[in-house]
DNA sequence: TATGAATGAGGCTTCATTCAT
DNA sequence: CATGAATGAAGCCTCATTCAT
């Protein structure tokens, strides 16, 4: 009552923890005591901020998916190129130009994610969810792209839509190997290669002029 | 006189019960009771045949490597097309041209195997070791293709190295899609869509004929 | 604020549980449900105060040391006799006056300690430890029953520490019988006849003809 | 039927077995398969010659007597010398005479069986039948010592039992302290020191005539 | 809110015992 | 008799969750 809540802050800091231990000694030992230890709390804080450590997952996958759509909204508004393949680069530099700190943690966590995903039916709707939120985001850039060559519509709108559930399956590949077998990709090669891919998959034609040029 | 041994069909199925079991019910159900469980064993038969959980988890990776293996074997003898892109699609349509029943489970486990090499440091490194060994056989054809450019021999072997765990990259990615979203990517589209993806990541001039013709 | 921290006394507790199964039923029934059946307590919460099993045999072994050093301490304080043999008879009496109601287990204890240090390194490092405590108590007070009798300072040394060995090994045999065949000993006895024993050992007339020979 | 009975040989040769994993990893380590292997034998013949575990530790306590039965015996007519301690020391040197292979493994038996007699009944029992063969051995030799100085029959009768008791645990405390504590009493020593402590224990008077002249 | 102990279900593993061959 | 697999109960330990303070 006298007290000033702090329960947002203390979520984020639960959060934090997670990943933490996610990151460095993967979901297994993602534990309720280690989450609570890494985060420097009480054991019996974790559930007095969170109902469940099913919660937690939740709202970790929450928190991922709103880093990705922050980190891509900022390449956009700093990249002045526009054109249409620019949007598409901005979502696979957002995911994969990690230069900031907290996205070896992020790559793991949306690792283990998956894999939790499986088996757990809330936590694998949540996932589908953030998933198709991603895949929308992609699909609208990839549009874009595809609307330099001529063709049908609906076509067109189904071809996006495989695209850029490809595309999003190669750069949650890369996350993998980055996670689970660090070193196998070079950190800076996996956003020009996914881009390079991007060309690929989205030509012929719609080869970008910068790069024809 | 006496029993025959038959610990090697038994650690076969057992694997099954397990693949079965992360497949349906994810990672976190697979306990050594559900697996026996599966494979229609007693559950002190699983300790018998292997020494640990462990062992059973890396048993799996060497399954699922050897599974790759014998299907890309037998794609490249069925191919008889043998242009330098042949060996590239053959891995690719091994990896995700999923008719064959087993398939979805071997995502799965894919998956959840990828998740787990992150904090196991025994399955990470084995799990490093059967990415190491896709990669090489990927990256052998990919020099292929290269080869078709010119270009130094030394900067043709980094770039084979990038792009092969790139693609790597985009073959898991769409396991973990598979398995994790499932319906995201349709099942038929992943092979071609990757394939298109090695073009341009390793194009431009090795675009292969038969699409610029 | 919070909870005042306990586990001090419930370690205590858990390890009253410990030797009350083991000296009713024996060591191999000392499983940690029964001991924290024993010790009114959750099972799960012998883990929250002990490691594992084996710190708690560790603990055991350094109460039951402490226990023989504060029983020795408590003869030596009261009697007022103080000649060189007061210190060896407060040794052996301190061991073998069964008379308080906790050392019969503490008796069936040393014994289950004693088999177990046989297989187990760490039970048996720290078992071995708590020999060579009790033992140097032991030797020091036999050292001033040997001074009665002239020799050499080095010889008696010598001789000190084998006999004090020996008369540990004979109490340590009264507590296996006691344990393992109760009734073979009268309990009254044992100190009396170990006290008469060491007269054999160390007096001066007792010295074996066959060894000063 | 065609075949010879060897049942035996067989269970010799699982005793065996069984007293060197208990000599070198302890009782808990002495399972059935771990025995079985210590024999080179099939883990299945265990139950085939032996109903149980437990008949198995029976028939190692009766093999534990007989064996000290006959290195007594082996002194007794080994020895010129047959006065009255004669006897006493037979049965000393007998039990802590280490010179044969056997007896480390012996020794570790007898302390391990020490502490499974606390709990098991059937074990329990069998122990205490065979030292009360052993008392009853010793016994009978002491009363021969006893029988020196003067005194009532029934009060040398009560002594006698009281003695060879506590004798006997000093000698099984040997035992204890050679297994579990090896090192701190030098293997030659003790059965001199225990000769000695029994002269302590019977005399002063009793100190044999033919010894002090 | 915060702390740290308490709870008990369930996981991995071991092992005496049984059984098919 | 011998072999080695099969069985299932139980042991140690972990952990999400609850609770007293």
């Amino acid at each position: 009552m006298a007290r000033p809540e702090n329960t947002a802050e203390r979520r984020e800091q639960i959060l934090d923890g997670l990943m933490r231990v996610i990151a460095r000694k993967g979901y297994a030992a993602a534990t309720t005591a280690a989450v609570a230890k890494a985060a420097k709390l009480a054991p019996g804080l974790i559930h007095y901020h969170f109902e469940s450590k099913q919660e937690l997952l939740l709202a970790l996958l929450e928190r991922l998916s709103a880093l990705l759509e922050a980190r891509r909204r900022e390449r956009l508004s700093a990249g002045d190129d526009d054109g249409p393949w620019a949007q598409v680069d901005a979502f696979i530099d957002a995911c994969l130009a990690l230069d900031a700190k907290a996205d070896p943690l992020a790559v793991a966590c949306w690792t283990a994610l998956s894999a939790e995903a499986i088996g757990n039916p809330e936590v694998g709707a949540q996932y589908r969810k953030v998933v198709h939120r991603h895949a929308q985001l992609l699909q609208e850039a990839v549009l874009g792209v595809l609307a330099l060559t001529p063709g049908e519509d609906e076509a067109r709108r189904h071809r996006a839509r495989e695209a850029s559930a490809t595309l999003l399956g190669a750069i949650y590949g890369c996350f993998q190997l980055a996670a689970a077998a660090p070193g196998t990709l070079p950190t800076g090669a996996a956003a020009a290669n996914v881009r390079a891919m991007a060309r690929g998959l989205l030509g012929p034609g719609a080869t970008p002029p910068s790069r024809s040029a």
